[in-house]
DNA sequence: ATTCTGACAAGTA
DNA sequence: CTACTTGCCAGAA
């Protein structure tokens, strides 16, 4: 994890979608939401027994290649969330927690409770990824 | 304001 | 399959 950036300076802000706004306020009508909420909304439609990628949420909350973003959001849950953290997982079709991390053995053993096969550290999306 | 760093992804070699 | 690059967004330095 060194130098893997050098220069960005002409990355042009935030065109994607909802651009920072001050949080904390409660225009009763104009309700903006946060790229963080529509990530949540996306995360709850994933259904029990199907897995998505963080693309694949991402693009779903309208953020089209802000995967990193999902990953972000996840790590941030509570851990007595409802949300349905345990069905997403990488393009590659394995979880992206490290195998040592506790949350590893959740996620395994919830998406197999599921019936999600997951055989050796791996899913296969052919036949569980959700086409929502 | 600028630079780094991620529970990532897709393209290229 | 591995290695490297570029794209995205937000929070921390």
């Amino acid at each position: 994890m060194k130098n893997r950036r050098a220069n960005l300076s002409f990355m042009t802000k935030s065109q994607g979608a909802a651009t920072t706004q001050s949080k904390g306020q409660k225009t009763a009508l104009s309700e903006w939401q946060t790229n963080e909420q529509r990530i949540y909304s996306a995360l709850a439609a994933i259904p029990a027994g199907k897995v998505a990628t963080y693309g694949q949420i991402a693009e779903l909350a309208a953020l089209p290649r802000a995967a990193r973003l999902v990953g972000q959001v996840l790590s941030k849950l509570p851990d007595d969330t409802q949300l349905p953290w345990h069905r997403v997982i990488n393009a590659a079709g394995k979880i992206s927690l490290s195998e040592d991390s506790p949350s590893f053995k959740v996620q395994k053993k919830r998406l197999q409770d599921e019936g999600i096969d997951v055989i050796n550290n791996r899913i296969n999306l052919k036949q569980f990824q959700w086409h929502g």
